[in-house]
DNA sequence: TAGATTGTTAATCGATTAACAATC
DNA sequence: TAGATTGTTAATCGATTAACAATC
């Protein structure tokens, strides 16, 4: 459940374009072991997927497969990149330079262009102008100003929860209309804003209730 | 997008306790504002979701309204610690003790004992037997035996891709029914293992595609 | 060809929302 | 009482899956 979005005005819907970044990652795998062409049901037991949701996702991005060899691994990457992929690489702020921000800032450190954190603010001065992970730091009175002149779009808010409206608002007024949120607090932004929540108290409150009540009332009945 | 999830067996759907975890963060809100009681309609204001899901997610806590007064706000609250807590607390372990990893067991230090991970694997021999943020890490080899004696029932994965389901095969086997999986890997698990998938990668690259679809197919046009 | 897979439509499934009698 | 809200059922909505003609 984690990971709650809100509702998508596009065509394409936010779950086929997470799968779609599934399938490129299956994909990339098949590659390093010089795998040449996939079935739809192969793909589908390595996302965890059913073979008819793989081919509904994949005519989205406008490749045709064949009958007799399935999918072509380096044509269908190449397309999934071109439909995901923002033609010059795309720039993500990252806001609130807390523990689990600065894991991200790692985590995503030299990643290929379109999911590079490009810059990164925080309400402390003492955190400003530094680099961390490859990443400069601003302060927040900085934010307009940077999100504008490197052409953001998206944001990650890593900030309490107290403050991620404020802070939300400040980037759609920047520019930003996607925004990964995981301060536990709902948003409220204007239509353009696309906002994706992961909330990791509520996905491990989640997986406690179902590993208790599991346990218990399905002990051995799972058919 | 983020947090794909397995098809739950029970009655109650993973959805209705994500929101469960929801309502309570936003009533321990109110109540520290001393707020008697709440309608629907403002409990779902606040939680971003329809007055209609708010009474139905509340019916499978049992706990009553008043057609007159709303819902009183402490024992709503203790309803629903009754429905989400193990009586007796719930430990969770956390395996995979890298910068994720760490940043969770200071995000849950000192949390309420049904969310405290008091327990951290790892592969790496050196990170044993240390104490970080107040929880005892132990060599991969005496998860089995640790995992039996704490009675621990949910676990947290923070590792690599490729050791995910190795992992979660042996927490498994040791008894663990619930998995909070960050690793971007499908797991396929027993019917009684619960799965939930946090995956940051998949949810940074729906957030930057809705980024750049939105804001330039409906600058202006949304309603 | 025969056989398996693809693209795509129709049927299914499940969750959300609307509606309303009962209640205070 | 009149009016608003609750508990709960029926209608709606949207996503997934099943099915199958077309294809190689």
């Amino acid at each position: 459940m984690e990971g709650t979005q809100e509702r998508v005005l596009s065509a394409v819907s936010d779950l086929t374009v997470g799968r779609l970044s599934l399938y490129r990652r299956v994909l990339n795998d098949l590659i390093a072991d010089d795998v040449p062409s996939v079935y739809s049901h192969e793909l589908g037991k390595m996302a965890g997927v059913t073979a008819a949701q793989v081919r509904r996702d994949l005519m989205v991005v406008g490749y045709t497969g064949s009958s007799t060899r399935g999918y072509d691994v380096p044509a269908l990457l190449e397309s999934i990149r071109k439909f995901l992929d923002a033609p010059g690489g795309q720039g993500i702020a990252l806001v609130g330079i807390g523990k689990l921000g600065r894991a991200l800032m790692s985590y995503f450190a030299g990643r290929r262009p379109n999911l590079r954190i490009v810059a990164a603010f925080d309400v402390d001065p003492y955190k400003a102008n530094r680099v961390i992970h490859g990443c400069r730091c601003y302060p927040m009175s900085e934010m307009a100003s940077v999100v504008s002149e490197k052409g953001i779009r998206a944001a990650v808010l890593t900030v309490p929860a107290s403050e991620a409206q404020t802070v939300a608002d400040a980037l759609a007024t920047a520019g930003v209309t996607g925004i990964l949120n995981f301060a536990p607090a709902r948003l409220h932004m204007p239509r353009h804003v696309y906002v994706e929540y992961i909330d990791v108290t509520t996905a491990m409150e989640t997986i406690a209730y179902f590993a208790r009540t599991r346990a218990t009332v399905h002990k051995g009945t799972a058919r």
